[in-house]
DNA sequence: CCTTGTACGATTGTCTGACAATCCGACGCC
DNA sequence: GGCGTCGGATTGTCAGACAATCGTACAAGG
């Protein structure tokens, strides 16, 4: 009788804030990859206790968005290009399993492709923060993922793509082609709906391609410029 | 010059120590699926600290083997089907998308799926420990996963194998037909030699789905009994 | 009978403070 | 240049404390 099924409660800990502070910082790009994390300087800028803050560091370094070394601390991770290399081999695997299932996927998922792309390109147009701009180009790639029909393959995609999320946010940062962006993915859509498996794959690994050199070069630059002026 | 580029030293922390006893109670079945995992009875019997418990949980949850509830505490996961449905049908894809690309990977991942079967092959026959076994078998899994040439599909996979871990040393403890799978898995790499990718993607799909019933109905014999003897 | 309010023990989440082990760099010595 | 040593900084681990929360039992009230 009782209709309250779809009420939840997302309770807070403060372990959860601070890890979520921690990630806003990595990826807005406040902090320098390579930057050491030091328990007891976050501790007190906090205003939390160090316990909490090692809790905090050890799921960043779950998301790998840090890592930690023995005796040696925590510290943002920084991307070397076979790292960048390994992670889109990945993505592509995953996603590209997704998309030879677009027959056999239920329905809602395949909706749900073409609603997240109908949201990128919404941003796209109103020229959103490219942190909104990131959100929803990923939730389509996710979007794909979910095509297999696994919440843990899903889980694994996002878990992916939070490794690179700092080289993307760094892409999206620079390029100022959204436009492009949404007519890749629009195609590949269009192909996908007119049934053209294979050709749907080949786009998707152009474009994954093309991702993947797009972070390539900003990390280069990123590199570069770090050691110009140190 | 210097030729000790193999040399490693593992690291042992207590954490990893704690978490690894932990690990192996759980596999071999030492406590039931469901138990409270209480942090101040572990750190007693193990004489650490409460903090120290609590990090190796962590571990644990992120490995799937326990679940948290805030503020409940962690409890040693109960497997659903659902659950063991979704982590086969995640390793299917993994391993499916390292078979296809056979010819493309290294002749050394290669190689090391023959290994890994001759390795299962002899465990089989000198009749080592369940545990033995499965390790055995998984190492097959997974240099059939390595085969796409990603550490993190490798380690994604090794994530999804631990979180069924359970059900499968429950599978190997009931089941003492190791020599049909050591001849299911010859037939998968002949198929492979031969370069009949479809045939084997075919015999892979249908141990896979065997392997998924094995599980569903051990899984089912022990909630029965469990339900039988309370 | 069913609902509501309350008291209590158990457990977790977080904090504080402490200390040994380890690492890093500097300094002095051979 | 290589080697031992010292000191500061930081982590890893420990012990103890307390509020918040949960589960349960139990009393009160319709």
């Amino acid at each position: 009788m009782s209709s309250f099924e779809t009420l939840r409660l997302a309770h807070s800990s403060t372990v959860d804030r601070v890890a979520e502070e921690l990630r806003r910082a990595l990826c807005d790009g406040e902090v320098e990859a390579g930057t050491p994390l030091r328990e007891i300087a976050l501790a007190e800028a906090m205003g939390v206790a160090r316990s909490t803050i090692r809790e905090a560091l050890a799921v960043l370094v779950a998301e790998g968005l840090a890592t930690r070394e023995p005796n040696r601390g925590v510290h943002v991770t920084e991307l070397d290009p076979d790292a960048v290399h390994d992670v889109c081999t990945a993505r592509a695997v995953l996603e590209l399993a997704g998309l030879r299932r677009w027959h056999q996927a239920d329905e809602a998922d395949r909706e749900s492709c073409r609603e997240a792309l109908r949201s990128f390109a919404e941003a796209a147009e109103s020229d959103a923060s490219p942190a909104e701009l990131t959100a929803a180009h990923l939730s389509i790639h996710a979007a794909l993922v979910a095509l297999t029909g696994s919440a843990r393959l899903g889980a694994l995609a996002e878990s992916l793509t939070a490794e690179i999320r700092l080289a993307l946010a760094k892409v999206d940062r620079i390029r100022r082609n959204a436009g492009e962006q949404v007519q890749s993915h629009r195609a590949l859509l269009e192909l996908l709906d007119a049934g053209d498996l294979e050709g749907a794959a080949r786009e998707l690994t152009h474009h994954l391609e093309h991702a993947e050199a797009s972070m390539l070069t900003a990390l280069d630059l990123a590199s570069q410029s770090g050691r110009r002026q140190p």
